[in-house]
DNA sequence: TCGCGATCCTACAACGATGCAGAATCACGG
DNA sequence: CCGTGATTCTGCATCGTTGTAGGATCGCGA
């Protein structure tokens, strides 16, 4: 069916290793052969067979990316840059999504598809500390997401505690002192929730301001949808608030919408932050301002990180922990003051 | 170094052929038998090599899926329903973005990457009628978005014309006149744009209303700054318009940030129709008038027409074009009435 | 002329799985 | 007690490639 390298061989005359070898660039080849050789693959349009390939060496050329769901803007931006980093190197990216879910993270790690790719970069939303063990695979694996796991693997994240303590301090700069906030996870204790709880815990406390849980807003998936629910949710219970942290941007552009269905001015009455910067951030109405959390840089450290421990030496290396630089992006939605 | 069959055969004492058999779930063997083999493979971990199976097999259990960008919430929300599709039939997918550029699509057809997958799913947006030739592939290939190429393959898409000239519509029946576009591509002759702008043509002189080129804006990507910009340059232009019709969701999103900052009252002033449905679109202010092109039915069906390719007998089947309904879904931005 | 290292090419054995053909065992009717 | 067909298991060849080892050829100095 397909051309093989025998075929390539039969048509040039030489022997199937001397075409292998021009394939792989191997230096000591005369030109007359060499030319030979490329115009035999030209004319019957070989192409090499990855199977064949990986399975003798052992290298697949594709790396894993396993995301809660690429609905998520910021999963989606993620992988886009993710993917395009990864074929600067060469390599092609399958894409997983686990929906955050914790079984399914788990079963992931264990799945022999996992044996298709040279690596996994893991944003693992849904594990719990205990889990840690299922860190301990047979293939490279880098984390995205600040976790504090009790397992020495590679980890590229933000500085959520800082970033969240930046935030809230950039409201309270502007005049705002009843800070609501949406996007806290009840019972996680190791996720970006709870971290970027303290950081606003922090800043609260470090400026005097009481921590009132009347307006922490719960919302375990971070759709725009749940930022609409949980801001209802406030409005309903009926303490004031004159500002909203929304734990990432589409809590914060739901939010945002059903303040303004409820006829309170954004940001004159409210103000409104969120954190990842999206792209449509910059479109809203008002347009938000947000944490950038620095998301290309994540996603190119991931790749180059996972690729020193596909590399040779590369499982020898210590586990390392990446961190990138956040900013506070002023829009509309909440001036400087 | 990994665990093989023979491994498991060695300790289970039987041959690793039975082995195999008893992972592929051969029928006749004894229970007894099974279950040693059963208990050797848990004991070791075995997981089978996906590149030594599909070098034998032929299969590789993975899908490719080229769309331009996953920056844009459309392709996004369609790669996640890919992605999704896929997994039900037990298919990983490997995601490529082309940019939407001709060249990288026509060096995806050719590239050995796709030896790595049972058949691609491609958005050639970039793609020329004469590029037609490039379709002639070894491989499955489902083309999605509608396009008039001379080749005969798998299509699914939408119905560009019927939808836009309904949209149309929906906004002359809401007593709009002087309905502006955004999205036009202009030396394209086979892609969406140039469908849409054909729809939107068709609804107009159906009701004996003047086409203005005045009021047609370029925008050859479609991201949200494309529509801000364009309906910058639409301002700039000075004709007068009463609705905007954005050719996707983020065009017409752009644009209507831009209009409100300009002050001009949306939809009071000006009506905005998007397309696509996205998740945002409901939670823009004003919430988008859009039209639901029916992405999920399009991933579903894409994944389910390149499975019948791959399946036994699949190269025999003819060239199939499937076509998905689309709906109005009325919101803020354009009230019926 | 010979020896020797560089250069160029080839032969053979893997990598880990599956398909096929067939050997061994078993059940059962005549 | 044997023949026959189903059941259960094994052995071998094979998929297309790369790594290793080594054979041929060549240039060049002794």
């Amino acid at each position: 069916m397909a051309v093989t390298l025998r075929d390539v061989a039969d048509l040039a005359g030489v022997s199937f290793k001397t075409v292998s070898n021009v394939v792989n660039g191997y230096p000591h080849i005369r030109p007359a052969t060499r030319e030979k050789v490329e115009r035999a693959i030209a004319t019957l349009g070989y192409k090499p067979n990855p199977s064949a390939r990986s399975l003798r060496s052992g290298r697949t050329g594709a790396i894993a990316l396993a995301v809660p769901e690429l609905n998520l803007s910021y999963f989606a931006e993620l992988a886009s840059f993710v993917i395009a980093a990864a074929e600067q190197s060469d390599l092609v990216t399958l894409v997983e999504q686990t929906g955050g879910d914790r079984d399914r993270e788990l079963a992931l790690l264990q799945s022999p598809r996992m044996r298709m790719t040279d690596g996994l970069i893991l944003d693992p939303l849904g594990m719990r500390p205990e889990d840690a063990d299922a860190l301990d695979v047979a293939f490279p694996l880098v984390l995205l997401g600040e976790r504090s796991f009790d397992w020495p693997s590679d980890h590229v994240t933000m500085r959520n505690v800082d970033a969240t303590r930046a935030g809230t301090e950039y409201l309270i700069a502007s005049g705002r002192r009843r800070i609501a906030v949406i996007g806290e996870h009840e019972d996680e204790v190791i996720g970006s929730a709870r971290l970027r709880l303290r950081g606003y815990r922090e800043a609260l406390a470090a400026h005097g301001i009481e921590y009132d849980e009347r307006i922490v807003a719960k919302a375990t998936l971070w759709h725009r949808a749940d930022g609409a629910h949980a801001m209802r949710e406030l409005l309903a219970r009926g303490a004031a608030f004159d500002a909203v942290f929304g734990f990432n941007d589409t809590l914060a552009l739901g939010a945002m919408r059903v303040l303004q269905e409820a006829g309170v001015r954004v940001p004159e009455d409210v103000a409104v932050l969120g954190f990842d910067n999206l792209d449509e951030a910059a479109y809203s109405i008002p347009s938000l301002t947000t944490v950038d959390p620095g998301r290309e840089w994540i996603a190119r450290t991931a790749v180059e990180t996972l690729l020193e421990r596909i590399g040779p030496g590369g499982s020898k290396l210590p586990p390392r922990t990446r961190l990138a630089d956040f900013e506070i992006v002023e829009r509309e939605s909440a001036p400087r003051m």
